[in-house]
DNA sequence: AGTCTGACTGGAG
DNA sequence: TCTCCAGCCAGAC
């Protein structure tokens, strides 16, 4: 069924995260064989708002670990504690043990 | 069909 | 560790 469109891909994937875990926009992309497409999964999370059912998009991070998503949430601090309550420890909006917390699709799946 | 945009990435200074 | 630069690709107009 690849009638779906890449945003579609890059959702489900998303949804299959574990709580406490991240993962980055890169990884998904090359997860989607689309590796240079890193943008288009955090464009792709643009939607993930609106998108049915819900996305866990807090757990999208750059390839840095960083809370690049945070201003989309409504509320800059949003981000941050959605994941502290799932255990991931941010710091200056970076996770800290980002190693530690890292979901690779490509390893993981 | 052409142009612009962006929740990115990795390398260089 | 931080800042700056150029390359990337799918989607919206």
């Amino acid at each position: 069924m690849e009638s779906s469109s890449f945003y579609e891909h890059v959702y489900a994937l998303v949804r299959l995260i574990p709580e406490g875990r991240v993962t980055s926009y890169g990884a998904i992309a090359k997860a989607l064989d689309k590796e240079g497409a890193a943008r288009q999964v955090g464009y792709a999370m643009a939607n993930a708002g609106k998108a049915m059912p819900p996305v866990p998009a807090h757990r999208v991070l750059n390839s840095k670990g960083e809370l690049s998503a945070k201003a989309a949430f409504g509320h800059p601090t949003l981000m941050q504690q959605l994941l502290e309550n799932e255990g991931v420890v941010i710091e200056n909006d970076r996770v800290v043990n980002l190693k530690s917390v890292f979901w690779d699709p490509l390893t993981e799946l």
